[in-house]
DNA sequence: TCAAGTGATGGGACTTGGTCTCATCAACCG
DNA sequence: CGGTTGATGAGACCAAGTCCCATCACTTGA
């Protein structure tokens, strides 16, 4: 048994997410994950590449989408404009089915320090790539840099509005972009 | 020796960077920092959480600094005025001399997964102080997730600056910020 | 002056995350 | 039917991190 059985890393990240919410993601090791996917730790870390990751797949794909995003964005489109191409593009994985663990993920990740390190390291991520492809479509630095961590407040906003209310992610994410940037020209300086 | 030898944290912090300047985080043992220390390994982790945290030490009082200066900002000023208070308040700490390691800081997380990881968590947790300031102070939601997020930007721009031309970190802090301000201003919608 | 107390350290056992290597077994292919 | 491929199992191994207890330097109070 097990040996052949397809879906072995879906069966993984399900078996995860419900330990992790079960006893906690401390009170879980990863050979316990592995038994409960019929599975071993060998597998296990074939398949991702720390404990943390289970919870954290599929980010690659979000990146290229971001990339892909940003470079396909219209030649007249400004840095945000950009950006929110990319929001529109990862609106392909964001699908209900494919996400309906998304409040339990977000529940275990807020209750685990070293969960909430990788999710501000991949959300880190995403400002980087953002940034990169800005910087690619010759925006300058200093707007490549605001715009691209506008963008991803935009997204952390955007999916939390959408997890909890549903809808078509693009037009959220979209909304929540316009709602940032407004309220990021309406900040007055210092003085 | 070793035994009372005053200044344990300062020596464990120097022998880490020291060691992981020279042959690498990965390839470094907490063991092998406390012995180049004069120490243990369970002397090392009665200072710091995990082997991460020795690059880190200090946040908890910069930390504060944000807090109070977010809410010591006078009655009219707005969301990034109070932000400007906090990194302004954050000055007395970064000082020429205790920041003279600031570079190779910077180069050694720079070149690992983990420490970027761990870097990525603690600039998290400055946006979330500077939040919780802003809305202490009855900022909008909104606003204060805006300004907390340029604050950071800000932030970091900032000390990059600071680190290579020096000079004193609150005037630098401060142009950042305004020159960020000035962008996020200027990006135009998406329409 | 000395005995008790305090606080930082040493030391070592132990669990678990993570790596590595080799054996095994199902499926595929000629 | 024999060889190849690719995913898995099994187990040794190292380092991170926890825990508990002994030890020593220094302080305090009688």
């Amino acid at each position: 048994m097990g040996r052949w059985e397809p879906d072995a890393r879906d069966r993984l990240v399900r078996a995860a997410l419900d330990l992790f919410d079960e006893q906690g993601y401390e009170n879980t090791a990863v050979a316990q994950i592995a038994e409960r996917a019929g599975l071993t730790k060998s597998t296990y870390f074939r398949h991702f590449r720390d404990k943390r990751e289970v919870l954290f797949s599929g980010q690659d794909e979000l990146l290229e989408l971001v990339t892909g995003g940003i470079a396909g964005a219209s030649e007249s489109a400004g840095a945000l404009g950009a950006v929110e191409g990319a929001l529109v593009a990862m609106a392909v994985t964001f699908t209900q089915d494919r996400w309906a663990n998304g409040p339990r993920r977000l529940a275990v990740i807020a209750a685990n320090d070293e969960l909430r390190e990788r999710d501000a390291l991949k959300m880190a991520g995403f400002a980087r790539t953002m940034k990169a492809g800005l910087l690619e479509r010759g925006v300058p630095e200093l707007d490549a840099d605001v715009a691209s961590e506008l963008g991803v407040l935009a997204l952390r906003r955007g999916y939390a509005q959408w997890l909890e209310a549903g809808g078509d992610f693009a037009e959220v994410a979209r909304r929540a972009l316009e709602e940032v940037r407004v309220a990021a020209a309406g900040l007055e300086g210092a003085e």
